[in-house]
DNA sequence: CATGAATGAGCGTTCATTCAT
DNA sequence: GATGAATGAACGCTCATTCAT
């Protein structure tokens, strides 16, 4: 199926379905997403040929925005701590500055229809996230595990920091320092 | 005079719900619940008011299951470590041998027909472990932390542990050991 | 079918559903006339095999009561012209005294569930008043008219003066005198 | 673009619902309207947001085509008695053959979901009738009674006649004839 | 007899998806 | 390509009626 013109009306759907999946969850009607995008109801359906398909493609555009986040302007030749403390605070100041964007990705995360597969690429764009994670541990206490384990770690440890950086954004620094500390302590 | 409601059929609700969801998510008709409780659409109706209801029930069934699980036979005189791990131990036990509640319990915990009320409810029935872990933290890292914040780091780590453990049941023992390492690095 | 013994629970049921029918139509749970009766909703169908059924005999028994409180106390050696005002007279008081059951008769009597049979018997009931209407009537204008259509133009003034009589009770003598002289005028 | 919302459509599920309901009266499911009007029951609520809105609609659809059969072609420079006549005429005539419509109003009418908007609408539609009836009564009997009640005297005098036009069809025009008679001795 | 738990057909309404314009 | 009308399966919930206690 060759892909329809307008690249914005595609971005402006994603756009929405990100406002709408927040307000209204995953349940909410297709008709709303477009009419948030300023589209036909019809018109959603060109650019994606479902509503899961919508909700996978979605889920990977904010993944990738979330590592791009993340990996921007990584000091390559720094100390491995420094390093990942960029990286840490590139993620979570995407998800402060991004809250809707973080709500969404939660709830997409736990669907039922997201393909194995989508979730497979999901993972794969966070590899330059799990080498600078393997690197790190390595001759820490979890140096044996599963790296994917690791990752899964950090991953919680982000989320639940985020979590509360969100609700109470006067201590967000002190929360994501905390949170660093912790993973710190987790794998070194 | 008249039959008496049936606990029995209650529960058979509550379990047949939690394979349900397990399999079709939190979407799944109410008349494939009663079905597979082996009672008619509407009986389900006679026990729980609302869809939603159900749920909230479950949740907190589910949680308190989980919580009992957590806190059975505590060693209460042992040193804190060792009974923090006896906690760990009980709790991804729990988790290891009932997938179908984990699963279940994580889609309600996310699920928008949570009541604010019964989300209360259900932090209160962990007060037991949060006052243990707010001992284990005691000049920790953590110490000056909100220990809502220690708790939900706990839980994030706890989850992601069931979730390797269960996907590898082989490795169970190793992850479980791993899991509560990290723990204790994290807030002691 | 034998009617079952307590001829009170029998009233209160026709009593209470006079109520719910008031309140909340024709369509409100056959449950809640039991419930406001006093007693359980299978008990209603001991007395009554089915909703129809207990409409049907509601409508009877309304339409008797409110024929006898028509023909009480009828001067029956009087003028005809004083006999039918005093008919009126009953007629109207009933009315007004009871809006309940006369809102009741009128839902009932536009009812898809009232039988043919029982609407012939509702016409039965008001016989005598028939027979008065119809020596009020000789030598006038409806002379030669179906006595049946004489008796629903009678019918259908009463029903639109009380209608007036209860939403303005300060007016309800003005309402009855000018109803019964438009009655009068009408057939003699 | 797309095909524009059909009026014709609108009108067959108007239509149709007039045929239900006579047939089955307000309780009939509004798929057995959207079928008769041979659109899918989702189509009914297209264009109807409710089955109430649906049954506030033709109520006034079809206490407008009655208002307007009444007052075609009035005489509107003859005597009152002609042109109250002529009213009467019109009125019976299209009650006489649209009995599906009488009879649709008169259970609309009683019906609970009818908007108290809708029903000040539907008096509104009779002004004009209001109007020149007001005009006859001056000087009689009931010129000191509210012209409401007069209104609702003329309307039960009609709708009275109407039932028994319907059922005898051979002895309409007697019927018509006594009705007006009847209406005219109560106003003038 | 009385109770109220149990039943299951039935209803109004929603919504992902299709298709005529 | 874009639109939005059209579709019909599906859902949560109600309620008259039956029947075990």
């Amino acid at each position: 199926m060759a892909r329809p013109r307008s690249e914005d009306k595609r971005q402006a759907l994603l756009a929405a379905a990100v406002r709408v999946i927040t307000s209204r969850g995953l349940g909410a009607p297709t008709a709303r997403i477009a009419q948030e995008a300023g589209v036909s109801n019809g018109t959603l359906f060109l650019y994606f040929p479902t509503k899961a398909a919508l909700f996978n493609e979605l889920y990977l555009d904010l993944k990738s925005a979330m590592s791009s986040a993340s990996l921007a302007n990584l000091p390559r030749e720094a100390a491995l701590k420094l390093q990942l403390e960029h990286l840490w605070s590139g993620w979570l100041g995407w998800a402060a500055a991004h809250p809707e964007e973080r709500r969404a990705l939660e709830l997409l995360g736990v669907s039922d229809d997201l393909t194995a597969e989508v979730r497979q690429k999901g993972h794969e764009l966070m590899t330059e996230v799990a080498v600078l994670l393997d690197r790190s541990r390595q001759g820490g206490p979890l140096t044996d595990a599963p790296l994917a384990y690791v990752m899964a770690l950090m991953n919680a440890v982000a989320e639940t920091t985020i979590g509360f950086l969100q609700a109470d954004p006067e201590a967000a620094a002190d929360h994501q320092r905390r949170g660093f500390e912790a993973l710190w302590r987790l794998v070194a």
